[in-house]
DNA sequence: CTCTTGGCAGTACGATCGTATTGCATTGCT
DNA sequence: AGCAATGCAATACGATCGTACTGCCAAGAG
């Protein structure tokens, strides 16, 4: 046997490249020849690697999905409980606007892409079902008021903060606006929630 | 001089396929040429109306604009008072969900656009900060309780409008879950807000 | 050592895209 | 009626994209 190498990492190299191509000049901006250039590997490579175009963007974003949860899992390290959980959970989402500006821009592009591609749009409804499981079994956990349902009000704290991290990646308000609106959503469905910058899981963001 | 012809018409005409189109098959199956087939024109028409395929796009991303504004002004008719008017836009917003999703589609098919074009993103900078100034002046005109900040809330509303109107683009929630959770928090920010179906501006969607 | 197999680069090719160009029909003005 | 300008279609062309194909290099097995 030849050469041993890694392929998996060869392929994640490669869809970082696209990814990063992606954020930079938009979905269009996406071909095999520029994402071989930014990969600093040839064009031959990346049809080694993936068997064709449609093949590579379903690998971004599977892996633009693994990047966001890595991102929303490592904020949620060091949390105390399910209501901090859940609340670094919320402002992991928002700060998206800020900290991975790459993988939420190629996140919209997904969307859009979503429309023509079944199997990317089976991966979006995947991905979103778990993460409202997620969150509704952290509202439940959290001891939330009898009066809340916890599927509901998980939909609407993750559509808040899907929202609000569209506004902080799109410039309208500022990530500690976001938090400060998502910690005082949180206020009025908890009994009790650590909030504000005197809890060590609220990380200041360099803006 | 020669045929009189409506000028913005036909630009309307072509941006409408062109919208459609990028619904339907997201914006790469947006070419001059697939708009002028869609548009039911010649290319070569397409091209008298436009100085290129830039201007197309620009074009498409303004008059999306302007139709999602039509959707909600439509949808505030007949409200009565700043309540009500701020619970039909959110509702319209949400709503966009299934009753404009090629607007909706193609909306964020132009956020991935607006990374690499200047003029779409001041576009959308500019709508949006319209919007949420417009949606303060509601929050501020309904009497809300005066521990909320107009603003904060503004955000705060709009970012789960937008998240729910995604949600329900996706078919995670049905547009009344999605209502009802818009009335919910309305009813914690506001006095009084005319809420469930027994209000005429609560029309029911035909999901 | 050498042979085989997989990593990898380079080139070639057909399709398609955006745009420039050309030509004709139609309409309003004089 | 005739001229001029515009609406519109059709074609042509260069660039680029995705993919197929070919060939070389390196490394592990026998």
């Amino acid at each position: 046997m030849p050469k041993k190498v890694d392929h998996a990492a060869r392929r994640e190299e490669i869809v970082q490249a696209a990814l990063r191509l992606c954020a930079r000049d938009g979905l269009a901006g996406v071909t095999i020849g520029q994402v071989a250039e930014e990969a600093g590997v040839s064009k031959g490579l990346v049809q080694h690697y993936f068997a064709g175009k449609a093949d590579l963007l379903r690998a971004s974003a599977q892996i633009l999905r693994a990047e966001i949860e890595r991102h929303v899992r490592e904020a949620v390290r060091g949390a105390r409980g399910p209501a901090d959980t859940l609340r670094c959970v919320l402002i992991a989402i928002v700060e998206l606007g800020v900290t991975a500006v790459v993988p939420l821009l190629a996140g919209h592009a997904f969307v859009s892409m979503a429309v023509a591609d079944p199997e990317i749009r089976a991966l979006y409804r995947a991905g979103g079902d778990a993460v409202h499981r997620e969150i509704a079994a952290l509202v439940a956990a959290s001891g939330a008021a009898p009066n809340v349902d916890a599927g509901a009000e998980a939909h609407a704290l993750l559509g808040l903060a899907r929202g609000l991290a569209d506004g902080v990646l799109l410039g309208e308000l500022g990530v500690d606006d976001a938090v400060a609106i998502v910690d005082h959503h949180l206020r009025r469905i908890l009994p009790e929630v650590a909030t504000g910058s005197d809890t060590p899981s609220s990380r200041r963001v360099s803006e």
